[in-house]
DNA sequence: CTTGCTCCTCACGTAACGTGAGGGACTAGC
DNA sequence: GCTAGTCCCTCACGTTACGTGAGGAGCAAG
């Protein structure tokens, strides 16, 4: 009696009416997921009524990310536990939308350093990527956006000048290791002074950034080193902290 | 010289220290990605240092999501602009985030149909998908998510309540409109006054939800009736709204 | 010389179709 | 009755980034 209402449509119309292609109804009958239940004699689908609505809740299905086969399950298998399912698709597309942002603030942290840069080579724009992920190793993601709102407001010279300080201090550091210098000399505790005014200028007084920087330069010293050379190893951390322990309050 | 120091890895060092497969290496040779710059008279594969260079940036640029044949070019392209590539990426990126968002927040709809009901027919869970993409035509996220909020503090009774004063006002109304009525009669004017009522439950006041309310009641009214029969049409908007001119204040 | 590990080259499978290729079916006009 | 145009059919390959064997050779140790 319902088919007797609406006769059944030929592929062309139900495509043009659902607004999908010819080829994704004969996609759809290749996988078994709506198989028109009639054909002309020469062969041509014909898509009753209840075909039409079968696939209309398949577009449903869609709409939400289903896949295919999984939505020839649900009208298969009846009632089962809808619930089961739809909570693992959600976990599906949590886990997606993470990556997906994941993916997103590395690729805008590489665009922040490109805005003022004109041509920037290859192996630059890898380091950076790669100093990004290290990053999302030792930090939460707060915390990062912490320390990319400083360095926003910090500006490009200042960024230059701490470059240039910290180029002044790990030398002068370094060479009072080498001499042996006692923790107590006023020159190295002059330097530790200078060091504690530098983190704090780039962790902005938080102890838990300066915690995770100490650490993150320690554990992937190699690697730091390997693109930044002249950074603080972990020997010098040791040095250091004596350092600061005369002096109090610790390093950052 | 660079080679000197390091010899040349075969695929299965090679993996193992870059945690890729060592398929991922087979497959980046097939497609001309990273082409091992030697062989062994036998055939194996051999990465120079340089090759393992150029396969830490593929990893890199592949840690953004980048596809291996972009990244070919860029490699091979050397610096041109990269940036008109970041941001094509980046836009790529954002449409994906976008997408995924929009199901993440049909299927949590979804889940949150379903919190309470037991077992529920797979139509049903079609209507409610159906009814989520109207309503994403019709109101801002904002608006979407002022609305979800009420609801959740309405409760489940509330919501039967107000769905059963719906079902005896839409009825009265439409004896009036058979009748012929005249919007100055006041049993009309107090069905006016609880339609207000009910119109204020749902959208809080918010004219501008009140106003799109009855846009996509007016454009979607077969659809809408299809799934709910008993709704107000277009011809009952019409005559209403003489009502809610003698009453002053309009319908929401 | 065999065992066991690594390496090689095919080559198919994945998800959801797009895009022809080559050939019938059906309608309208001559 | 013939033909042009539009619709329909069935292969069948291409897409992305590999996974997963199949079948066979290289290579060090026992």
């Amino acid at each position: 009696m319902t088919q007797s209402q609406t006769p059944p449509l030929k592929v062309g119309a139900l495509a043009t009416q659902t607004g999908l292609s010819v080829r994704t109804l004969h996609h759809y009958d290749e996988i078994g997921l709506l198989v028109p239940s009639q054909r002309t004699p020469a062969g041509h689908r014909l898509y009753t009524y209840d075909d039409v609505q079968r696939l209309q809740q398949i577009q449903s299905l869609r709409a939400t990310g289903f896949p295919l086969d999984e939505i020839r399950r649900l009208l298969h298998g009846g009632a089962f536990s809808a619930q089961r399912v739809i909570q693992l698709h959600l976990d599906r597309l949590q886990a997606q939308l993470a990556q997906t942002q994941r993916l997103t603030e590395r690729l805008q942290q590489l665009a922040r350093h490109l805005d003022t840069a004109t041509q920037v080579p290859l192996t630059d724009l890898c380091r950076i990527i790669e100093a990004t992920i290290m990053m999302e190793k030792y930090f939460t993601p707060e915390q990062l956006q912490d320390i990319q709102a400083r360095g926003a407001t910090m500006g490009a010279e200042q960024v230059r000048n701490v470059e240039q300080a910290w180029g002044e201090i790990i030398p002068a550091v370094r060479a009072h290791m080498a001499k042996g210098t006692s923790p107590d000399d006023p020159d190295l505790q002059a330097l530790a002074s200078r060091w504690r005014e530098l983190v704090n200028a780039f962790t902005g007084g938080n102890r838990e950034i300066a915690a995770n920087v100490r650490a993150m330069y320690q554990q992937e010293h190699a690697q730091i080193n390997a693109v930044q050379p002249n950074t603080p190893d972990p020997a010098m951390f040791a040095y250091m902290g004596e350092v600061f322990k005369r002096i109090g309050g610790g390093p950052g």
